[in-house]
DNA sequence: TAGTTGATCGTCT
DNA sequence: GACGATCAACTAA
């Protein structure tokens, strides 16, 4: 299996391609001396200043500083006290964008992430939702700002999935802004969350 | 199976 | 002081 990172110009394309992009892909955690390995099926994008329902859009705070760095950083927001959710930075310093990592199916180091949500390694509530998939693989606060070119979280290479199969819809759980369809999820997969 | 609610706290107003 | 980019457990039917 190729390893190979993503480099960095691929998170300062325009944040709906890179939400796009990003499905199918390897996000590879290490953890432990561990390797959790999960391919991401579902997607949200916000986008900052054009977009009601994103963190960014009233501008740079302290608490969303990591959206506003250059692409290709982990924005990790801690919400309804008591989940974590993990978004991938885009577009280059001083942009407010990002993609929500919804939603991965585990592909290796399954027994961790049961261990990880206390539940049965085939359970599929393993990662099928944003706080879950964070829990799966251990990202909380500390995880805030690292740089997906490190070793720690990374996303590795893997073929594009054809349109055919990425289906869209209004995101979850946001009120404004529903009108714009910015969730991207692989069609059929088991490991979409709702 | 659909609908409701409790847990719990950082951030912004 | 109010409110979430949520989840899971519970209830009713």
């Amino acid at each position: 299996m190729p390893l190979k990172k993503l480099p960095r110009v691929f998170y300062l394309q325009p944040t709906l391609q890179v939400a796009r992009n990003l499905l199918g892909k390897f996000l590879v955690r290490r953890l432990k001396g561990r390797l959790l390995v999960g391919k991401i099926v579902e997607v949200e994008a916000y986008r900052g200043s054009i977009d009601p329902a994103s963190h960014a859009y009233r501008g740079k705070t302290k608490r969303n500083e990591v959206m506003f760095r250059e692409g290709g950083h982990l924005y990790v927001y801690f919400t309804y006290g008591m989940h974590f959710c993990a978004n991938v930075v885009t577009r280059e310093q001083g942009i407010g964008e990002a993609v929500l990592l919804r939603a991965v199916e585990p592909v290796k180091g399954i027994d961790l992430m049961a261990r990880n949500r206390r539940k049965g390694a085939s359970s599929k509530e393993l990662t099928n939702g944003p706080a879950k998939f964070c829990q799966a693989f251990g990202i909380a606060r500390k995880e805030n700002g690292t740089d997906l070119l490190g070793d720690a979280i990374f996303i590795v290479e893997r073929n594009k999935i054809p349109r055919s199969r990425i289906g869209s819809s209004e995101r979850v759980g946001i009120n404004s802004a529903k009108e714009k369809k910015w969730r991207f999820f692989v069609k059929g997969n088991d490991w979409v969350s709702r």
